[in-house]
RNA sequence: UGGGGCGUCGUCAAGUGGUAAGACACCAGGUUUUGAUCCUGGCAUUCGCAGGUUCGAAUCCUGCCGCCCCAACCA
């Protein structure tokens, strides 16, 4: 669009999911003159969470990618629970996502003035009225889903009446409730949305961004479809619940004055993202934050974008994350695990290896004086990242290493220290423990070690090896921090499933520690939003409110993965494979009522097999075509198996008693399909044509070039051609690959341009195959 | 219950009549001064179930089963 020229398309990958086709079709058709804008339209009533990062990614990079635009807009319909706070939020959301809506940022509410126009415009033209009925009322006389509805007994109202109604309305003449505007629908729609639905309520209320202007405000079938088609968005992409409303959607654009549209855009749902242990629903959320369950909404435990930036998570992330989980329209919930991956996945190129002891242990080397110390240099990056650089570690007579790094009484395949073991002590030296402290209580206060100095950097010049390889800060130079370790929100997949979700809260959300970091480390801790890994331990970075130069609080963004867990600790892994019930009670099939169960029987009395018979009456339109197909001399198992099988779907969209073929014409097909003169494709072919223009069978069978070829020995060479060609399959074939029979099939029938006879095709494949 | 959707591996998800993609998880080996990373290999004889059509069906037809959404003056 030459008036927008603010977002670099060419960066973006095409998406490759079932919106992207919709898109490159609406492309490839021309429509919108090739045009794509799309849009992400919360409501300023929360804040943002994963669920909505979704939403963002798949707006924002379809329009991109696709050489259009995504717009920014506040769908502001409802003063009483929208306010600037959350405009604000939003817009820091998504921008920190990496999007740039550019000069497109809009509000409903700006567009208040045009839905009026168009609101009276329709109350003008007979399709709006304004309703006197109490909500009670309204509620009542919609019906339900089983019953029609009732009209109001304001729905007659003249438009003179109607016209100086809606006029008081926005006048402010009349208190909340007292009226509403309508549109006329039909009550007794099956879709609910349609029965009359309401496009204005009354709502004494000041609009964050409009005071006092309006009393009167568009509900959000009606503004939604007009905001879209307002602002030139073309594609309007929404959740599943959504889906119901599409009709009202495409009724107000068909409705309203079109002069006043930029588009006509269309509503496209998928379905939205939910993941294992957490919750995502506003009113979960804000409940949460108003109980004290967390400490805000950009509470590090928190799903919201706010929450997850606090907690240290990239944007990149968030983005890959999106990607992975895909798109679709089935109802889902990702696992929880891939999020943790994807934050891995990112970090693990950007943070800096470096050690902190997140809950020491105190280590002394009786062998190296007190006051000496051995700097170190240790590298910021493992070998398999592609960068460089290091810093010097000090090495002193007191360390500090993590406490679970210690086992008095060792288990199997222990590789960590114990006494009399020896292990590395990262990029320093080896120790050996020789003596254990204990406190009055027993517990372990100090272990006695000694270093062999010759294992400068972590290499014995003797050659041997040792156990494992441990973290640690020397306690004499090291600083101590705030550690804030976070666990998933919630203790299990489905919060909220058995009983009120706030019982389903992990009690172990957040484990604090005071830890020990390495100098290094400690001083670029918070700067342009360093993030490291504390090597065996996880990412982390300096919490963003809380930390400070002289008080270092880390957060940590998400733990390494881990094969090693301590048996007793060992959490039980997912119930492996529970599979799937195979049998499923079957239902019966409904009983035909007498009158059909005799026209069935008349139609197998002219040779139609009973299953079929059953099919061609359910339909009044179905049956002539049998009937008259057999007139015109066609076999009937074929001509009913045509009607029945494949009619319908060549048909499409059209009646059936509406096709310009005739019964005469598909018993022509019949015989060409008995008479083996075509395949069961070529078939479909013709029938493909014949429904759209009708003709002659033959004539189109000779036409399209599907005489079939069914001499053995005109086949045989084709076919030796082809497993010559893929000597390679067809030993894998030989070998037991039997799924490759389809494969070759394909190549034949390819092969002879399509014309093989499948079946001589396939006993010749038998043959040379073996 | 009327209507609208959706059922493909443990979890997501391609595939629309011709070899059941890919990712995450998982398992097994290898590398490793992080029990991480990385590398290699394995992982759906079958697509909710049952019939039918076809040389050939996850894909077409019929019936059934299951789950989600709709009866706010919310969005």
């Amino acid at each position: 669009m030459s008036d927008s020229p603010s977002l670099p398309s060419t960066a973006v990958a095409k998406p490759t999911h079932f919106l992207a086709d919709i898109v490159a079709s609406d492309q490839a058709a021309g429509r919108y003159e090739g045009q794509v804008v799309t849009r992400f339209p919360p409501e300023p009533n929360g804040y943002l969470h994963i669920g909505h990062a979704k939403a963002i990614c798949t707006s924002f990079i379809l329009g991109q990618s696709f050489g259009g635009r995504c717009h920014l807009r506040f769908d502001d319909t409802n003063p009483e629970t929208e306010s600037d706070e959350f405009v604000r939020s939003i817009q820091g959301d998504v921008r920190w996502l990496g999007f740039d809506w550019g000069e497109h940022l809009y509000f409903a509410s700006d567009f208040f003035e045009t839905m009026f126009e168009l609101a009276i415009d329709l109350i003008e033209r007979g399709l709006a009225y304004v309703d006197s009925q109490s909500g009670e009322e309204i509620r009542s006389n919609r019906g339900t889903v089983t019953q029609a509805g009732t009209h109001s007994p304001f729905r007659d109202r003249s438009v003179a009446e109607n016209l100086e109604l809606f006029h008081k309305m926005r006048a402010g003449d009349f208190a909340n409730g007292a009226h509403v505007l309508r549109a006329k629908g039909d009550m007794a729609a099956a879709n609910m949305k349609l029965r009359d639905p309401l496009l204005y309520r009354i709502r004494n209320t000041p609009h964050h961004r409009q005071g006092a202007k309006w009393c009167i405000y568009p509900m959000y079938d009606f503004a939604h479809p007009l905001e879209d088609a307002l602002e030139g968005v073309t594609h309007s992409i929404c959740t599943l619940e959504f889906e119901n409303n599409r009709d009202i959607y495409d009724w107000v654009i068909d409705n309203v004055d079109q002069s006043r549209l930029k588009t006509q855009p269309k509503q496209y749902e998928f379905a939205r993202l939910n993941i294992g242990y957490t919750v995502m629903s506003k009113r979960m959320l804000r409940q949460l934050v108003e109980k004290g369950h967390v400490a805000g909404w950009d509470d590090p435990r928190m799903p919201t974008i706010a929450g997850m930036r606090r907690r240290g998570i990239r944007p990149q992330a968030v983005r890959h994350f999106v990607e992975r989980v895909g798109l679709a329209k089935a109802n889902s919930q990702v696992d929880a695990e891939l999020l943790d991956g994807s934050i891995r996945d990112d970090l693990n190129f950007e943070a800096p290896r470096v050690m902190c002891v997140t809950d020491p242990l105190s280590v002394e080397i009786r062998n190296l004086p007190e006051g000496q110390v051995e700097w170190l240099d240790a590298s910021y990056w493992p070998h398999d990242v592609p960068k460089t650089g290091s810093r010097q570690v000090p090495f002193t007579r007191n360390l500090a290493i993590e406490r679970e790094d210690f086992a008095e009484v060792p288990p199997k395949k222990w590789r960590r220290l114990s006494p009399g073991a020896e292990v590395r002590l990262r990029y320093g030296f080896f120790i050996r423990c020789e003596e254990v402290i204990k406190g009055p209580d027993g517990k372990i206060e100090k272990l006695i070690c000694s270093y062999d100095p010759k294992t400068r950097g972590g290499d014995s010049a003797d050659g041997r090896k040792v156990q494992g390889t441990l973290h640690w800060v020397s306690a004499d130079k090291g600083v101590p921090c705030e550690l804030r370790v976070y666990d998933r929100l919630f203790r299990v997949e489905n919060p909220g499933a058995d009983r009120d979700f706030l019982e389903d809260l992990n009690p172990e959300n957040l484990r604090v520690t005071h830890g020990i970091i390495e100098p290094a480390a400690a001083s670029s801790a918070g700067l342009e939003e360093q993030r490291f890994q504390f090597e065996r331990q996880g990412y982390y970075w300096a919490d963003p409110v809380d930390s400070s130069k002289d008080a270092l609080v880390f957060n940590r963004i998400v733990g390494l993965k881990s094969s090693w867990s301590k048996p007793a600790l060992k959490t039980p892994a997912k119930p492996k494979a529970q599979s799937k019930p195979k049998k499923q009670k079957v239902g019966k099939r409904p009983e035909l009522s007498p009158e059909l169960a005799a026209a069935a029987a008349a139609l197998q009395a002219l040779g139609a097999p009973k299953a079929d018979a059953e099919i061609l009456v359910s339909e009044a339109t179905l049956a002539p075509w049998f009937t008259g197909a057999v007139a015109a001399g066609a076999t009937p198992k074929t001509a009913s198996s045509l009607v029945v099988n494949e009619l319908r779907r060549a048909a499409g969209d059209t009646p059936l008693d509406a096709l310009v073929c005739t019964p005469e014409q598909l018993a022509e097909l019949c015989g060409l399909l008995d008479a083996g003169k075509i395949s069961s494709k070529g078939g479909k072919a013709i029938l493909a044509v014949l429904v759209e223009k009708g003709g002659s069978a033959s004539a189109l069978m000779a036409e399209l070039g599907l005489e079939q070829i069914s001499d053995p020995a005109v086949l045989r060479p084709m076919v030796e051609k082809v497993l010559a060609d893929n000597q390679a399959n067809v030993d894998a074939y030989r070998g037991g690959q039997k799924g490759l029979r389809g494969f070759f099939v394909g190549q034949a029938i390819r092969a002879t341009g399509g014309k093989g006879d499948p079946k001589v095709l396939q006993a010749l494949l038998t043959e040379l195959l073996g």
